[in-house]
DNA sequence: ACTATATGAAACCATTTGGTTGTACGTTAG
DNA sequence: CTAACGTACAACCAAATGGTTTCATATAGT
């Protein structure tokens, strides 16, 4: 009776095994990685205009790039000698409803605390 | 006209900085601390409580306490010789809400998308 | 007072991370 | 065809991570 996949049935949120989740929020957890994220949903580029403003080697964003592949949170796609890097805001949307499960979490909590002091058959609280 | 603060006033999401931007995704980036959070979040615990049904060291499971005590995403409060370990959902949120300007960034890609495909007045796409 | 408990903290170690440089290779342009 | 470009990849390095064990300290219980 916990509404615990009531309306869950377009979400594919559980299936993240916790590696994908590893990946997923380690991936985030770099301020240039989530630049790179900010400007690849805004609009796709290429790997050497994603790398041009940073101020590290070209081999260093393609590592960053690399790492949020891993974590599905981009794609990369061939075109001719360039490779067009696109975002996945799917991936994201899972991180988010992730976080969202604890806050569930917490209001359960909340909600067994208000039971509890809803009590008015309150048996040995010692 | 963009909607960018829009209805913004209540949520103090951009306070955060890249550092802690950083703690709080690389905190989450562990299935063990990730754990640790969802019983914090179910119910307040001491140190010991929490250490006790892992695989590993007392020293570790402090050592990953300390991490999410970096983030913000869990408090000490000593209590005698424990310390009661409590979550912050505050923390949680604004990581979920950071994650949803990214989707914010996606829609605004969205409609810039929409925006030209809707011109009819259209100017030299080369 | 003494002992056991709860925690903190240091020293150490293997592995991972984030960066570098250098090399190789397919693709595009002249 | 050859040169320049875009990308991949390997080798290397310093620093951070995640774990360990050991020692120290404060509080609780008897």
């Amino acid at each position: 009776m916990v509404s615990y996949s009531a309306r869950a049935s377009h979400d594919p949120r559980f299936d993240l095994s916790d590696d994908e989740v590893d990946r997923i929020f380690r991936a985030l957890a770099d301020a240039t990685r989530r630049d790179i994220i900010r400007r690849i949903l805004s609009e796709d580029a290429t790997v050497s205009q994603l790398a041009e403003p940073y101020d590290m080697s070209f081999a260093a964003v393609q590592k960053h790039i690399a790492v949020l592949e891993g974590a599905g949170l981009v794609t990369k796609h061939p075109s001719g000698r360039e490779r067009i890097v696109r975002g996945n805001p799917e991936m994201l949307r899972r991180a988010q409803a992730l976080l969202g499960r604890y806050e569930q979490i917490w209001r359960g909590r909340i909600d067994r605390l208000d039971a509890l002091l809803a009590e008015d058959e309150p048996r040995e609280s010692h």
